[in-house]
DNA sequence: GGCCGTTATTTTCCGCTGTCAATAAAAGAA
DNA sequence: TTCTTTTATTGACAGCGGAAAATAACGGCC
């Protein structure tokens, strides 16, 4: 987080009380016993982290509404109060904005999309300061706080710096984006990579939480993947890492922007579907809608190409579950539109190349509606604000 | 570790003494202050730290041998007492064991070889503990007292149960490998999985010192990896992990035992490249050795096929060194001996199948003596010693 | 030789965190 | 009502690690 302007802070000045606080975020409710069996620390150290965040009301004391007649004192469950600040979530794309307004929780209050004109940073840094407005706004309606902006972006990004380091679709080098921001709007401001941070949100929020391994595989224009190892995201030493749409799984395959044959993304990414339908049904396809059509039709050829692209998202993610064994591999992504088309594949491939118990990791799949980007960008910007040493949390 | 037997703690009963020997234990005689930087505390937290390790043995002061006039007090080093412990690593494979007896800084004082006539685990363990009372008999020659027993052992391993949960090698099925060599011998005992335990090695006393985030690659036999990611080692949610030898390179290339196609295992490891030398040279090759002197001869086609598994191994670091970012790769293992063969094409595939920044981790080769596994698993032994709670140390 | 500047180490508090054990609270059951 | 059971809270307490001051161990300078 780079933040010139300072907010509020959040109280959890001790491990323990941001331990408790991201335990009770992801598993809804708590007891308190529960909530420290879960990070780890005992009911009296629970009652003490809880204690000034309940006053400053980030916590509040939910009543337990199914109580069933239990012998002995019932519990009183703790969560989240969602309403106490709220936060915004950008995602950069090469030719929009997508922006959300979330609560505490992350739940999504209001999106906007905005196509971008310019791609150069002023331009780019007055579309954003524009849609912040907008919704902050909608944020003015409730009396919670906007405590953070996070922004997502693809590339090179360096989160603790606020840096876009390169940035290929925005045409972009060393761009300090939090601090312009932060200056722009006036709010704290987290800058992260678009797959990093969808993942953050997953496994603060989603199918990840909780585990301290997993991989989070996105599919669509390009095919990212996020990688969570010891409950930390991987970020990798210079910025790259969870490149699974360069994983080369056919040297004989289709050549790719990188410069080799048969990466996953040159086979399964969006762009290579099109292109390969159009050769191979020799028809006008501009766009992945026709393309699923066609498919779905039964155009002769159609279904195998997305057969093929099936097999090398899964032989992707065979290579990464042989790699790092995670616990669950979550498949998400606009993609998954065509999910029906190569389903199977993906099982299949994944199942074959898997080794040994490395196949036992589940993989499943979650709809990802076109604003959960930027609900990952706002999820960063949770992360920041709960936490300034951000990837600590274990779920 | 699994033990019954309880020769002596080790007195480091605050994280901050374990942080702070480790970092001497890889880093070498070290100031007090530096010391501190390293491990991330103040001086005088270092001084408390290092105060009872000092009076037990374990740390000794060092006299700055190249005294340089320098104003100021001069420092005093710190360093480990190797002559304080003594440490056993036995390595088993299908047909031999390889044992080393260590010190405390993880340094080879005597080593053999026996070979293993029975697989079963009874009489494996039998010769295991003939080895380790030779390997005790020397060390009885210095008073130090030997602290551990590691065995390393390829396949699933749990090392936090001490179990090998399947070997295909020894034809082994949940083995409660770490009990019964605690019976028999006397000592406690770690069991691990070979690269994993090589791994330790080299992250505590080798190239991957100090480093959070690095991959090792072993080729020889099979094709192996460990990978350490924040600080620790990869081990995977189902035991499973670092599995590179099965990376699918070349969906097109020969058939592997694992069931595949193109594994990296089935081109460049050993039986793989016999093999294939056999078909491309028409001639009668048995062993790894003449395969060597053939390529070396400039017999047709030899070259080939180092320089097909070279490509191979080259395509498996590029899609780790995608997926994690990691700092440094360190390729090692028997194959190494080979090295000048396929060394070209394992850059020249990394640089190119490499994304990005990816590219600009280091890959270095490290001779890899025969003795080495074993010490992989005398520095597992080593790690358990020093903290229970293993895979803690971050150099 | 005595003094000074400099850097490393140690000592002396001191705050803070989380645990322990005891206690209070809030039911249902007898 | 009283007992039992389970949860939450309280208060005493131990220990860790930090900050700052004190001390130590030099080389250099007068």
């Amino acid at each position: 987080m780079r933040s010139t302007p300072h907010a509020e802070a959040f109280p959890a000045h001790t491990p323990a009380a941001a331990q408790v606080f991201t335990a009770v975020l992801s598993h809804g409710p708590l007891t308190r016993l529960e909530a420290g069996r879960r990070a780890g620390l005992s009911a009296a150290a629970v009652t003490k982290a809880v204690r000034p965040l309940l006053a400053a009301g980030y916590l509040a004391e939910g009543a337990d509404d199914d109580a069933r007649p239990t012998p002995g004192r019932p519990a009183a469950l703790v969560r989240v109060n969602g309403e106490r600040a709220l936060f915004l979530g950008v995602k950069v794309t090469g030719g929009e904005l997508i922006a959300v307004l979330t609560d505490l929780c992350c739940r999504i209050r209001v999106a906007r999309r905005r196509p971008l004109p310019d791609r150069a940073p002023g331009p780019v840094l007055a579309s954003i300061a524009e849609l912040v407005q907008e919704l902050l706004a909608h944020a003015a309606e409730s009396d919670a706080p906007v405590a953070g902006l996070g922004i997502a972006v693809s590339g090179d990004v360096d989160r603790a710096e606020g840096v876009v380091r390169y940035s290929p679709f925005l045409d972009w080098r060393d761009v300090p984006l939090a601090d312009l921001a932060a200056t722009t709007t006036g709010l704290p401001v987290t800058v992260d990579h678009d797959v990093r941070a969808l993942t953050v949100a997953e496994q603060w929020f989603g199918a990840g939480a909780g585990l301290a391994d997993f991989a989070l595989v996105t599919v669509g224009t390009g095919i990212g993947c996020g990688l969570v190892v010891h409950g930390r995201v991987v970020a990798g030493a210079h910025g790259v890492a969870g490149e699974i749409g360069h994983v080369v799984v056919d040297p004989a395959g289709p050549a790719c922007h990188c410069g080799n044959r048969g990466c996953v993304e040159a086979i399964a990414g969006e762009s290579a579907i099109v292109a390969r339908m159009r050769a191979v049904t020799d028809r006008h396809v501009t766009g992945v809608t026709q393309a699923v059509a066609l498919a779905r039709d039964g155009v002769p050829g159609a279904r195998e190409v997305y057969e093929r692209a099936g097999e090398a998202i899964g032989r992707g993610i065979a290579t990464v579950a042989n790699l790092l064994g995670p616990e669950r591999v979550i498949i998400s992504g606009e993609g998954l539109a065509a999910y029906d088309l190569f389903a199977d594949q993906i099982r299949r491939a994944f199942t074959t190349a898997a080794f040994g118990s490395a196949a036992r990791c589940d993989v499943l799949t979650r709809p990802l509606p076109f604003e959960e980007w930027a609900r990952g960008a706002a999820a960063a910007a949770i992360q920041s604000f709960i936490t300034h040493t951000p990837g600590t949390g274990q779920g």
